[in-house]
DNA sequence: TAAAAATACTCCATAGGTATTTTAT
DNA sequence: ATAAAATACCTATGGAGTATTTTTA
């Protein structure tokens, strides 16, 4: 492999076609600018220079091999400077993973607000589960997620709530309950339920059956669908009544109407978080800015 | 400077993400890998590797400088292949000047058969005086030049005839002697002569002058011009005759007519000859390659 | 406790220096 | 005779090896 060391001499030889003036350049002797030119036509297997003892010129070989030459150099001295900007926060990129929440403000503001502080800093944005969401930053190839809490986790990913918002009961809009300002979740004891899969980890299940049991009855879950927004579509057409979080309530249907929670349970029960997370044996430093702009732009009360 | 060596041994480390492996497959030990990335990322000020005693694994900057040393690694194999390419002449880029001499099939049929035979050569045509061909190819501005017999050349320039052309009389159409089949020089010592101005070193005048000596009598010179084809304007136009190459007798133009020359001189006054020319101190495999076609291309008798 | 990287030291290959010769102008 | 590159030989830096220690999972 040719050395670096070598490209510089031979460029060096190359501009001043002098070999006592490039070895003054380089700051050494002419002898071994000789030898070392000399092992670099060897390696190569090419002459790159025509020499008389009275002067020295480039083969047309050597020609090309200089603009290949400054090439190399360049394109090392960038990605040395590149590299150095990556490590300052600088310069990056960053792999974002979302849940299906798209209305939510501060989060988006303080997206903004990064861009503009780090504008050679990219994205990549990839919606997924929070189980998939898990999966991609234990494997390093997502930096910051957006989920529920996760069932299973792994140690080194952290995580901060960044969203509380309170569970609500979802009905159809011709629900015997509808016109209820507030509904006793007992009062559903009957009705049938739609819900998350268990499997999806999303923990919403659990929080369900959870739920029903402080209100004293085991839910009768009819239908499961992985996507929230299809839960939502199941309760418009008559399938059942659902718990979701309020926030679906912001993408207004007249066919289902969400209404509050009453239960004597927990207050962590009645809520659901939207968390990031990341995994924190993957060090980055600019993720971590856009942890800290998240946390800045988050309402009072979250930390 | 960073050294390729520690490119190398970076990459390794990086596709590994373990030193014993990494350094297994660089036929070296341990430590000195070890000491090697250090030295390395001392040399960047970057972190490179996060490192536990347990797993390794690539930073941001890391990560980003995998790919710079992959491209310098990619663009320093490439570039000495290509310039061992361009000394074997399989690759490579000729700079040809000629001057204004439009129609001349065989060097034109060389060209092709070139092009054909050696598709990866590129070339740069350029169209220039006699003397300013020269001093392109003394500087190696040019690789082959195609002109007339220069006044003062320079050792190291070699030259070869490709076309031998008679000297004919141009004349104005309405001049008295242009009833004539051919017209004995002589006959012209009263008349204006136009050419080319000698300090352009063409050879031109000086032949003028010589084959006007053998007629017995010294020309008068009216009007002196760089191009030829602006000697032949300056006849149509009345300024004078001119002695002029007869290939400029197929650019026809009912205004001018050119006649053969009688005169009692030798032969290689009475033409004029079409060069090539090149820098023997300038080595080039591909031009030489070219050099070779073109004579294979010339008429018989021309060498 | 075991696996893997870091540390400490030793050694030698080779890049570079000095003195000299060769060569072409 | 001189300028410039090549050759011969020497020196010493630093890259690589070996033995060992440290660390953490």
């Amino acid at each position: 492999m040719i050395e670096t060391r070598l490209l510089v001499q031979f460029i060096a030889v190359a501009e001043e076609l002098h070999f006592n003036r490039a070895a003054q350049r380089l700051h050494m002797a002419q002898p071994p600018l000789s030898q070392a030119i000399r092992r670099l036509e060897q390696e190569m297997g090419v002459s790159l220079f025509e020499r008389t003892n009275r002067s020295v010129s480039l083969t047309p070989a050597g020609e090309d091999f200089l603009e290949s030459a400054r090439e190399v150099l360049r394109i090392l001295d960038e990605g040395v400077d590149k590299s150095r900007r990556v490590s300052q926060g600088i310069e990056g990129h960053l792999t974002l993973t979302f849940i299906n929440i798209t209305h939510y403000g501060p989060l988006l503001r303080a997206l903004r607000n990064f861009r503009a502080a780090f504008p050679a800093v990219s994205f990549t944005m990839n919606e997924a589960t929070t189980q998939e969401q898990v999966d991609a930053l234990e494997q390093g190839r997502a930096d910051l997620g957006f989920m529920r809490p996760p069932g299973r986790t792994s140690p080194g990913l952290r995580f901060d709530a960044i969203l509380r918002e309170p569970v609500m009961i979802a009905l159809p809009a011709e629900h015997r309950l509808a016109g209820c300002e507030s509904i006793p979740l007992a009062a559903l004891q009957c009705d049938h339920f739609v819900s998350a899969p268990r499997h999806l980890g999303q923990g919403f299940h659990d929080q369900l059956v959870q739920l029903c049991e402080a209100a004293g009855f085991t839910p009768h879950i009819a239908q499961q669908a992985r996507q929230l927004q299809t839960l939502v579509a199941l309760v418009a057409s008559g399938f059942g009544v659902a718990l979701l979080p309020a926030s679906l309530a912001q993408e207004a249907r007249k066919d289902v109407i969400f209404r509050p929670l009453e239960v004597d349970a927990p207050a962590e029960l009645q809520h659901v978080e939207l968390l990031m997370g990341w995994n924190e044996h993957s060090p980055s430093l600019i993720r971590d800015k856009l942890i800290e702009e998240i946390r800045n732009a988050m309402p009072p009360g979250f930390d």
